[in-house]
DNA sequence: TTTCATGTAACTTAGTTAGTTACGAATTGC
DNA sequence: GCAATTCGTAACTAACTAAGTTACATGAAA
């Protein structure tokens, strides 16, 4: 898994998982389709089952499915439930006392604010039930074109 | 200079700057208002000069100034000056070929190209003087109550 | 009770970025 | 011209972060 990817990885396994609906998946697999390894899947995904997002059993025939309908799991509860912040950058105070750095600190959080406000909101409207139709949809496209060839 | 605070950072320096506008000012100054050094100074705000943001000159008496009037300069000019992406996740293909990761990396996409337009929409209406204001405002209420006690 | 799978701690490795040193180039003042 | 000053930049080091790996305990099913 590369740096910073560990939203859209997630989103992968997760299609993954809803296109497999009727069976778990186990880390080994999941961690196949994003070529890592299956711990580092089962660190990454632990906060999605703490969310509900997916559930998760052990012995034999165990592994992960999907803990609702993909319609009810948006993108703002997968990327709030992996820990990723929206925005990149901090404001933390390094000169405590410094009248210019409270006034910076103030206005960029202020920004900050109504931004992870707004973005969350977006993607708050966008399910992994849209991102596996968009799949099935290049699925198809994909078939039909094999036909014609 | 800590992790992610190169926004934060390159604020408080050109605030300082915007405050001694008849003057230029040395890396070590600026690199001792946030507490770093002045090789790191020049090597973060390199960008700025070539974005016209400031001007930099050599020899006795040089250091940096503005490059033009603080309500010229937004945050949007200073972000992108600096090289930062407004949007932490990255979503390049790791497995080419694979329609789920196409279908991911599509919505993802769409997603981030919609956020960083508005993000950086934003950004462009807040100025260096905003923040200066800002400044201002808030040392004249210590003063205030210097006075008062 | 054997096998399979997750849960998790501990460690290693790789990559990124700040910090540092060093020195050349440009500019000013004497 | 020459010394002092300051930026520009390359090269290196140190610190930090996150992925990858190993190991093993826990729990569930055949």
């Amino acid at each position: 898994m590369k740096r910073n990817s560990r939203l859209s990885s997630t989103l992968h396994i997760l299609v993954h998982m809803a296109d497999a609906p009727d069976r778990a998946l186990t880390s080994e697999q999941l961690a196949g389709f994003i070529h890592t390894n299956p711990v580092v899947v089962r660190r990454t995904i632990a906060g999605l089952r703490e969310a509900g997002i997916v559930t998760s059993s052990r012995g034999h025939g165990g592994g992960w499915q999907l803990g609702r309908a993909p319609d009810e799991i948006s993108l703002a509860e997968i990327s709030a439930a992996l820990g990723e912040t929206l925005l990149p950058f901090s404001t933390e105070p390094e000169s405590p006392g410094c009248l210019v750095e409270q006034a910076v600190i103030a206005v960029l959080d202020d920004f900050r604010l109504e931004a992870e406000r707004l973005l969350a909101e977006r993607l708050s409207h966008i399910t992994l039930a849209d991102l596996t139709a968009d799949f099935r949809r290049r699925y198809d496209l994909i078939g039909v074109s094999s036909h014609a060839v």
